[in-house]
DNA sequence: CGTCACTTTGATGACCCTCAATACGAGTGG
DNA sequence: CCACTCGTATTGAGGGTCATCAAAGTGACG
């Protein structure tokens, strides 16, 4: 691994997340899978290996990346539990997939799971949405602003959470939020002292954060002509 | 339709493009669909429309897109004979798509070809196809230079090519270009003509296009750490 | 031959990146 | 308990790539 990819233990901090009820459904719906863990920072698969096997996560998370030859990275995805990892179009990955925390997944059979009609229909669903979210990153990544990008990126994290004021458990550091989000981590850093300073979050440590105003979020995100804040406090 | 992206009539020029052998075995494998012709410009669908048919496309050409409240567009994907548009994960689309020359379509219903079990593998590998392009696009979007970016489009619309020497048409316009890779028109100006002086390419009118060094290319889209030409040359 | 849309080129500026220094937090050992 | 260390995060200064603004060039068409 490079130097400057080195992600630190602290990971291993906050690894008890909520086992979503998607996910319990999951376990219904696909009777005794194999279930594996992976320890933070291990590979669930390699760019290039064969994609004999759909990952399910149960409990962790997990991003999925792509490198450059000379070292810049796209993280495309970060994955919770519930979610599908290793949907791919030929014989093998277009990309890596690496675990952030301690890690469960259930192991399905590419070939029995996508020829079997009623986990088809699940897989069909899950490649959908991944779709949906590739569509949202590319949008993200090629017409929005560093402050627009990291207001999304914390909407995705609150998932289908509804309340107003919401704590976030933050999975990944900063490099890897950058590297998501198509920035610097500096540009990440000054973005998020803004929003803390505009009162939009609170700051809590490296990997807690907390949204006091997800309206506030989901306008920036959206790409609205908004009026400066920074722009009217100095007047 | 926005002044800024009003598009010339210019399309019709050349929209005899060839029907690819692919499409032809659609055809047969998807007997007797109904067919339909939109014109330049026209949408096949809008982001937010009842996503009741899959389209396939026939002839010509379909930009799918999104845009931002304040104007700015997000081109997702440029597809060619053969290709499926309108996948989409909930009712309606996420997205717009819009015919830049005059084509044709076959119209699938969405719900019948997603259950018939031996069309529905052929719509998982263009899930599969879209998921992986959507992949290279964030990839390029997130961490390529502009140069990059603009190597990797014109790589692939030359499909499956292999000769070194690629006489494209380019059904698209300079904006679109730009609005595809996240740049400015003016920026994709630059990068052609740097790639003309450095022997890469040749321009021959606004969409005609000839490859001379397809290898230099690909090293350049792969994001290889490259000696710039633009620095020995001023030596 | 004038108009219109698009493209190209140039000048300038903004946003974000790079480089650098400092701060912070957790873990370790004295 | 406190100094020390290490990785990460934050903040500041300066520079580069690309965007914006402006103007000239090109080609199609009436």
């Amino acid at each position: 691994m490079e130097a400057g990819l080195t992600i630190s233990s602290a990971r291993a901090v906050a690894s008890n997340l909520s086992l979503s009820s998607k996910c319990l459904d999951n376990l219904i719906a696909f009777p005794a899978p194999d279930l594996r863990w992976f320890s933070a920072d291990e590979a669930l698969f390699q760019e290039g290996d064969l994609a004999s096997t759909l990952f399910e996560i149960a409990q962790g998370s997990v991003m999925v990346m792509r490198l450059l030859p000379d070292g810049r990275r796209q993280i495309l995805d970060i994955a919770r539990p519930g979610r599908f990892i290793g949907l791919t179009a030929g014989e093998t990955h277009d990309c890596t997939a690496i675990a952030l925390q301690h890690t469960a997944v259930h192991n399905h059979d590419r070939e029995q799971i996508l020829t079997a009609p009623r986990h088809g229909a699940s897989i069909a669903a899950a490649m959908f949405d991944e779709i949906h979210r590739l569509r949202d990153l590319a949008v993200a990544l090629g017409r929005k602003t560093a402050l627009e990008r990291l207001a999304g990126f914390l909407l995705a994290m609150t998932g289908n959470d509804h309340r107003s004021r919401i704590e976030l458990f933050l999975p990944v550091s900063r490099l890897e939020i950058a590297d998501h989000l198509g920035l610097a981590i500096e540009t990440v850093c000054r973005n998020f002292t803004r929003m803390k300073r505009d009162g939009l979050i609170l700051l809590e440590g490296n990997h807690r954060l907390t949204i006091l105003d997800k309206e506030a979020l989901k306008k920036i995100a959206a790409g609205h002509p908004t009026q400066d804040a920074s722009k009217t406090a100095r007047v």
